[in-house]
DNA sequence: GAGATGTTTTGTCCAGGACAACCTCACCGT
DNA sequence: ACGGTGAGGTTGTCCTGGACAAAACATCTC
């Protein structure tokens, strides 16, 4: 309605920082007041001007929030002790699951993306998952190497656009993959999708790879699918299991909010898996769902559900 | 933090109803305000409690006024008289292109997709996409099936999820046919990417088929890309041409300062493509800014580049 | 009819206050 | 040593009511 935000490569409107950061507009005057940082300027109209700088460094406390830490303690931190704080917490849980060599394996194609060669990237990905049999290489290569590129951008290391790079190589790949897997269409049936304002998809056809590969008949939405309308297609669809998947990106509220309101009104009949990044699912399972942790951990799943007929 | 949108099947909190129906917080209480409606309850904290019909009801208004209606004079309509406008602004543009037979065609898809069966309409997409030509196929198929989806939901005729599903067989299917063009990686090339709050990734996809078939180096980025991130992007694949796609979800002034901020910071050199249904495109093609309407402009586009190299 | 000029409509921003849920940590009893 | 409990600090989201620029529309003039 009017060009507040235009921003000419300077600084930006609140809007358009909420849109980068994914910070709401409550969220960003709160912690000016509280915090005295974000400090925007002010444009000829007397609203908030946020310059380029703040909002970098706004979009690096957003992620290491992600990881655990809290904006009040990180908030004064110039960037680069943020830098450093966001490759430290990565250092620290790199245990017995995370071999050195599979380390050096992944790296070559972070080092692919980081090269911008898309077409060798995805030839790569294509020939180890031919190569290692698709439920591996979900299991030991994308799922890995997600959380590799997450980690690659907090340190800096990564641009957005260079993950954008990663995510769509690997889609391909991955939808690829799926499409060759005979649809046997069987039991269970699987309704996938993730929550409005949830926009990763990566994660859904992991699942759907591994699910497929299992022999169930799965069902993607896409991604963002309303609570209202997943009830609806699970009904329609006689779905025996409805999977969501999160990242970290989603507040935490909307994810327990969501599944409740979700597991209310599903058919008691209806299981609910939800798996994924967010911090809701690691620590209390809500009742009446199933959380995962590991993708691992889903073809036991399947295996106990079938126990169960 | 808290539960308050848990709304256990009755009502909706406002964050919810902001996710559900894509009206901002601000919007929906100065709706209240002015037109009295929405007229959300309170719940025992005070906060606004939104009864899914009238959430129910803000969905279509929203999707009205994409399609160039305002809010003050349609938001007392009942739901009924709501969806009669719907189908009758969809009666009225029918005209040349539209030919009978052609709609009669795509109704089998339509039905298809009313059936669930989401098997048969990947099929059928397949094979019209093979005996048509992609190219027909994406002009004379999934443009126009697009609208028709679109408009079947504004009438009520389809679910929110039903959309879903016809959407992710028709991406299933594009992303199938692209990936069989051999790959030139000729000039011109092209970035293609949406802007952030743009999650629909359709449009891009049969951008990213023409301009395969016409031999351009495309590269996508999906969807949401900041930015800043799109001009990093392009400079790092020296890009000929970004090509950005819209819907008439995201915000008239968040596509006008978007494109006006990335014209801004992208090279002189490289043209910035706008195509989508997005009324800021049709009416005022911005400076330095080059604006499609229909697919068909974009061969000839094309072709006009190659010429002035 | 085309263009200039007023008027209404509409979305977004602002300030500053409130509060429930969450987190932290010191304290206590076993 | 250790699990539980409660006080207090932290944090995100919601609230009210006001303001204003841009867009859309209506009206008048040549």
């Amino acid at each position: 309605m009017n060009d507040r935000s235009v921003s000419s490569g300077i600084a930006l409107s609140i809007a358009a920082v909420e849109r980068d950061t994914g910070l709401a507009k409550d969220t960003l005057r709160v912690w000016e007041r509280r915090y005295g940082f974000p400090s925007p300027g002010r444009d000829s109209f007397g609203e908030r001007s946020y310059p380029i700088e703040q909002v970098d460094k706004l979009r690096v406390i957003r992620r290491l929030m992600d990881t655990g830490h809290r904006p009040g303690r990180i908030i004064s931190l110039s960037l680069e002790d943020l830098h450093a704080l966001a490759a430290q917490s990565v250092d620290a849980p790199r245990s017995a699951s995370d071999l050195r060599s599979d380390r050096d394996d992944l790296h070559r194609f972070i080092e692919l993306t980081k090269a911008h060669d898309v077409d060798g990237l995805r030839r790569a990905l294509s020939q180890a998952s031919v190569r290692m049999g698709l439920d591996r290489f979900v299991i030991d290569v994308a799922a890995p190497l997600n959380r590799m590129v997450g980690e690659a951008w907090a340190r800096g290391y990564f641009e957005v656009f260079e993950e954008h790079l990663y995510t769509e190589s690997m889609q391909i790949v991955l939808r690829n993959a799926i499409s060759t897997i005979p649809r046997t269409g069987n039991r269970p049936r699987v309704l996938l999708t993730t929550f409005p304002n949830e926009s990763h998809g990566l994660g859904l056809l992991m699942v759907e790879a591994i699910l497929s590969l299992e022999g169930c008949g799965c069902l993607s939405l896409g991604v963002q699918t309303p609570v209202w309308d997943i009830v609806l297609a699970a009904t329609a669809q006689n779905a025996d299991i409805v999977a969501l998947s999160f990242t970290a990106s989603l507040g935490t509220n909307a994810v327990s909010d969501g599944l409740a309101e979700l597991r209310a009104k599903l058919p008691r009949a209806t299981e609910l898996w939800a798996g994924g990044q967010s911090p809701v699912l690691a620590r209390k399972p809500p009742p009446g769902i199933q959380a995962f942790r590991e993708l691992t951990e889903i073809a036991p799943a399947v295996a106990h559900w079938r126990d169960r007929r």
